[in-house]
DNA sequence: CAAGATTGACACGTCAATCTTG
DNA sequence: CAAGATTGACGTGTCAATCTTG
């Protein structure tokens, strides 16, 4: 590991650590729900029809498929969506928003949008963006080319 | 929010939790730890005494005091290191590595390093890897003069 | 048997309350 | 009272096991 990549690993662990942690308190105290649920809300929000299949909403958002159940157990409890069995694969399942699913997004949205501007977006250039953003996508596409090829491990989830 | 700024976030959100996961996850299965753990033993390791005050830890790796707090308990707990009060202001306590952590460093640090490589490093151009420093220590910077001039909040930890 | 999804037990992290020291 | 640190209760995420469907 070199001198720039260690730096690199190391500042980004620990913006990685703060960010994180000063957006979910701050959904957490305004909106009363975790980073993972606003995400998965915002996500049904942008659908076509207000639904998801779960396995594309894992892959997405880059949870497992256990992370994803249990947030929508507790979701759906809390009456911000529904799940229903697809008809023409019955082992896949559409996450459905609901209308206070829709309300409780459009309600924590504003203050969130302002708090990863304030957080992360005001730090940076217009270019230091791009870049971040151009990073983050080679990244992605490393690690999807990487599951394609090795089949190796179990399913994790 | 911007196009680019929005994708930006969502390559970002996204990248996170795929890299955390999986770093995570080969920490776990190889050395029975997790990331936290292995960056509180790493960071003991580079102290010139093997030893750390909590507050410059906690600041150091973006944890909030108690995340730190039960961390050492467990890591305490595990014979990895032990605390001490300090002298001059007994208001302060010391993390101290022991021979067990040290052991339990050294050997946790070869797999981890390949992983961190394997995930996100090979993905990246050199200028990248300079880019993504650059960018997280912007933001620190950016994090660190917010918590200066704002003391509006109390205690979070 | 593989894929999609769910469940339960357990571990980690958060908040709020508390304790001790300056 | 403020700063540094700890503790307990609780929510979220992980792993392993299980269920159902193709």
């Amino acid at each position: 590991l070199t001198e720039e990549q260690g730096t690199a690993w190391f500042n980004y662990r620990r913006m990685s650590n703060l960010v994180d942690g000063e957006l979910e308190r701050q959904l957490m105290r305004d909106s009363g729900m975790p980073n993972a649920y606003y995400a998965i809300l915002t996500m049904l929000t942008l659908q076509p029809e207000h639904r998801l299949l779960l396995k594309e909403m894992a892959r997405r958002l880059g949870f497992s498929q256990s992370r994803l159940s249990h947030a929508l157990a507790r979701m759906e409890e809390a009456g911000w969506l529904l799940r229903e069995r697809c008809e023409t694969n019955r082992r896949s399942t559409y996450a459905v928003l609901t209308d206070a699913g829709r309300v409780a997004q459009a309600a924590a949205a504003p203050g969130h949008v302002a708090a990863v501007r304030e957080t992360l977006l005001d730090a940076l250039t217009d270019e230091q963006v791009r870049q971040l953003g151009a990073i983050c996508a080679a990244v992605l596409a490393h690690l999807a080319a990487r599951a394609q090829t090795s089949p190796g491990e179990p399913h994790p989830g």
